[in-house]
DNA sequence: TCGCAGAGTGGGGAAAAGTGGGAAATCTAG
DNA sequence: CTAGATTTCCCACTTTTCCCCACTCTGCGA
């Protein structure tokens, strides 16, 4: 499993250097592959195995429902295959880091079977959007959700 | 079981010493090995397994539910692995420590499972927040904790 | 009151990780 | 076919992290 929050940086060729502490569970997975797709804000990054298993779901949703083709259209069109360098790093196409505005700064997401990777300024967008909406009660949880004891 | 209130501080590099009398149950519950997560406004830090079941929970929860993925995304996207140093401390990583607003002085407060770790000024704003709501009658309880008999 | 032991705190330095740049190789267009 | 541009690979420098050692403080017992 992937967790954690990681600061990372992207160089000016679009490198972004995977941190030491997952490299040796990715080697193992996927012999260093990765595919690295889009989001609605983020990118999404998955040992190859994994992506493969998302993507044979994708292929199978109905064609023809609007928001199911669109997801397939954007996750799918977006995919693209990656492999550790020598020094644990990856190269981000340009169309991907276009999408998700990702300049410089970075934040690295483990979720589980997969990162998210985020834009600095956007995430903290999204927090202060969380904090918010715990505010002012937004934030309510389906009735089977709230006896969740954490 | 995890119990009452400890002042401790964060040193320069970021480390927390974990107050001797719960390292002997840490040691033999996980081998040391803890998970340091976020809550909304503190941060909580469990023994490895019984993180691991929480991890599990959220995991579960339905990926649509913009809210259940919220909580998700935090809670595993924060949650960071740390182990005991030879001196019963662990370290805060940089992205916790932003989060929490935990600068130096800190509250260690045992709550079963699991600690949560509180910013000394936050703690004691929340203090005076409960002691407010009290007064101004914001207190009142849903229908079955009334009845709670403590 | 003094000393000792256990706990807490603060660095220093070696090793590893992160970062940037340059050279070689490959591709593309004129 | 050649010149320019882009990508890939590799090397070197900088920064951070981790581990270990030393000092201080507090509380207890002699």
């Amino acid at each position: 499993m992937f967790r954690g929050a990681n600061k990372v940086t992207v160089d000016a060729k679009g490198r972004l250097a995977i941190p030491t502490r997952y490299r040796e569970r990715i080697e193992q997975r996927s012999d260093g592959q990765l595919v690295i797709t889009v989001d609605r804000q983020c990118l999404l990054i998955y040992p190859l195995p994994d992506w493969e298993e998302i993507e044979r779901k994708l292929i199978r949703l109905p064609s023809l429902h609007p928001q199911a083709r669109r997801l397939q259209q954007f996750m799918v069109g977006y995919a693209s295959d990656v492999a550790l360098d020598s020094h644990g790093r990856v190269l981000l196409a340009k169309e991907l880091r276009e999408f998700a505005a990702i300049d410089r700064q970075a934040l690295l997401i483990g979720q589980g079977n997969k990162f998210e990777l985020w834009d600095e300024a956007r995430w903290s967008q999204r927090i202060d959007e969380w904090l918010q909406d715990e505010q002012t009660g937004d934030s309510d949880l389906p009735p089977d959700l709230e006896s969740l004891s954490l």
